[in-house]
DNA sequence: TATTTTAGCGAGAACGTTACCGAAATAACT
DNA sequence: AGTTATTTCGGTAACGTTCTCGCTAAAATA
């Protein structure tokens, strides 16, 4: 019953050989245009449905892209994979996705397993601590087109696409000075991830741009949860000499230094400021409402799509870029002073 | 470069043929265990990975399974992901996604290109108003093993995995009374998807159960954002008398519920109970917090995916089974009486 | 012992496509 | 006119598996 139409059909059909079916059917080379659109229009007509395992497997491409990142669970990575899906949907091509949980074993695991085979290219946000570097580097030696997004990669040939990690920083810190809070902590995340260390620059030299001193004790760093925000601001407050705002790594962060604030019974926005990074739909839910950096997520995700189709297609002369995509400030109450 | 070591490799170098090596390494039928013990030891050597195009093109399986959804930016779906994820990785299976938008042309179109060849199996949720029920009806006959979860289709011969909606929103409502709330209204979802349905049922037979009249203007349905929830708030407090108590369809729009609700100066909890359906981090992100029904999205991600791999290798000797997952009641602050 | 069964294996043909190369046929030059 | 390019096509061999047979040798049966 699951008779299906094949390119020996077509041939058939038409009088020809399937070599010229094939050929017309992918990119006009070495074909008339005539019965190339003799054979158009019976592939339609038939509902003719290429079969990617035997175009795999013959050396032309399996129109499969692959995906590894640590989470879905979070609103970034989801807005992301909803850019790269648009994409890689209008162009025809489908997404495996490789979910690492942020565990570098796994991620070793799948970037080992990673057959690359049925794979014409991959996208990939490394997990922290990631120890598949040169598994990458493989992987890339070898041929195959890959796109770093968002937790790049350092050192390796290959396209990468991330936000402005380091002017969203400076200007969620220049923010905070210029609301009038001076005593500025950063709630940082795992240094060992680029980003993170970007952001951190940017809190720096937005503190060495209003001639505020850095104090190294009021920067403190783990993971990237609600609990390690929460954790972190009570690191901040056992302290003998206390911030009056804070610069968090993300949303979910900042999130968790609201908690453990509210907990202590701090009037956020009036006496203590909190802003994060990322713009989670959450930062609109919360009270006071939480200040924040604007990610591109969605761009991310095309952008880096793109570029991997574009790898794909130019195969070995396409030139590997790296692109910085601008975030927007959004001031909400949690850095309100005027808030009653 | 790219080097890869085949069957073929493994037949030469113990000198048997490459029809033994290929049972040796599936399943050991018609192998003498010592030469397939011989064949798996070489091959871990060899780091010999399967070609699963070549696989695939020959009748065995693609080692890949898609998922068709709506999104994969709400918490449940995301968590669903996650789960069926975790079972497909530990039996090395890969997951090809596939992102509606809960558009129902979007929906047909991938349905009708979906590549069966390249799959072992789907797992789906569609979209509402899905129009694809042919499309899929056809596939199952077919052959091809599917699995829906969640956003269930009425009347197909497939595996289907739910939450019990029905007693959730059972449980929700009994508890909005058990509080004293009485004039509860229900703010819905679009009725053409299942779970909609099951859970007005549940609203419906709680009053009933405790004799509370039903009141047709109290029930509003629209999309499932929070917006959506603003808005049907909104129309409920147009009326002549109003609710004093809501059984959100889900927490997105409880969410909007309780921000209209804030707009309006309404004590939330102690004048005006919101209970929602999910329990997604955002319910206990808001002020007050959020009363919901707990979905099990993981656990509906983990059995809808071992579900689909026992249809995909018994295939046809599998009798499709239909699946309800228990939720729970979490009470929160918004149903709180007591509160001051 | 003669016969049948069974376990284990191999040969070869698929599967649907692309890559490579050569053959016509036509067009464009001397 | 003869020669050389160019365009358009077809034949054939891959690609790495699985599948369907059929074969051999050993084991079980008569």
């Amino acid at each position: 019953m699951p008779e299906h139409v094949t390119i020996k059909d077509i041939a058939r059909i038409l009088n020809i050989s399937v070599s010229t079916v094939s050929r017309a059917l992918r990119d006009a080379y070495d074909v008339n245009p005539e019965t190339r659109e003799k054979v158009l229009q019976l592939a339609k007509e038939l509902d003719y449905k290429p079969n990617f395992n035997a175009s795999g497997l013959a050396g032309g491409g399996t129109r499969n892209i692959g995906i590894i990142l640590p989470f879905i669970t979070n609103y970034y990575f989801s807005m992301v994979i909803t850019g790269i899906q648009e994409i890689a949907y209008a162009k025809g091509y489908n997404i495996v996705l490789y979910v690492t949980n942020d565990s570098p074993e796994r991620e070793l695991d799948v970037v080992k397993n990673l057959n690359t085979q049925n794979l014409d290219g991959v996208l990939v946000a490394v997990c922290s601590d990631s120890a598949a570097n040169g598994y990458f580097e493989r992987i890339i030696a070898e041929g195959t087109p890959v796109v770093f997004f968002d937790r790049v990669l350092g050192g390796v040939d290959a396209s990468k696409v991330v936000q402005d990690d380091y002017n969203g920083a400076f200007e969620a810190v220049e923010h905070l000075i210029q609301q009038g809070f001076t005593r500025i902590a950063h709630v940082a995340g795992p240094l060992d991830l680029d980003f993170t260390r970007q952001r951190l620059a940017g809190y720096l030299d937005a503190l060495e741009r209003y001639d505020i001193p850095v104090r190294k004790e009021w920067i403190v760093h783990s993971g990237f949860s609600q609990a390690h925000g929460e954790d972190d601001l009570a690191r901040l407050f056992d302290q003998m000499e206390r911030p009056d705002a804070v610069f968090a790594v993300n949303d979910r962060k900042a999130i968790g230094v609201m908690q453990a604030l509210k907990a202590r019974r701090v009037a956020i926005g009036r006496d203590f400021g909190v802003i994060g990074f990322t713009n989670d739909p959450m930062s609109t839910i919360i009270t006071p409402t939480l200040s924040t950096v604007a990610e591109p997520a969605y761009e991310v995700g095309k952008m880096s799509c793109e570029l991997l189709l574009q790898h794909i297609v130019r195969k070995s002369n396409f030139q590997p870029r790296e692109i910085v995509l601008p975030g927007m400030l959004i001031p909400r109450e949690s850095t309100l002073r005027t808030l009653s």
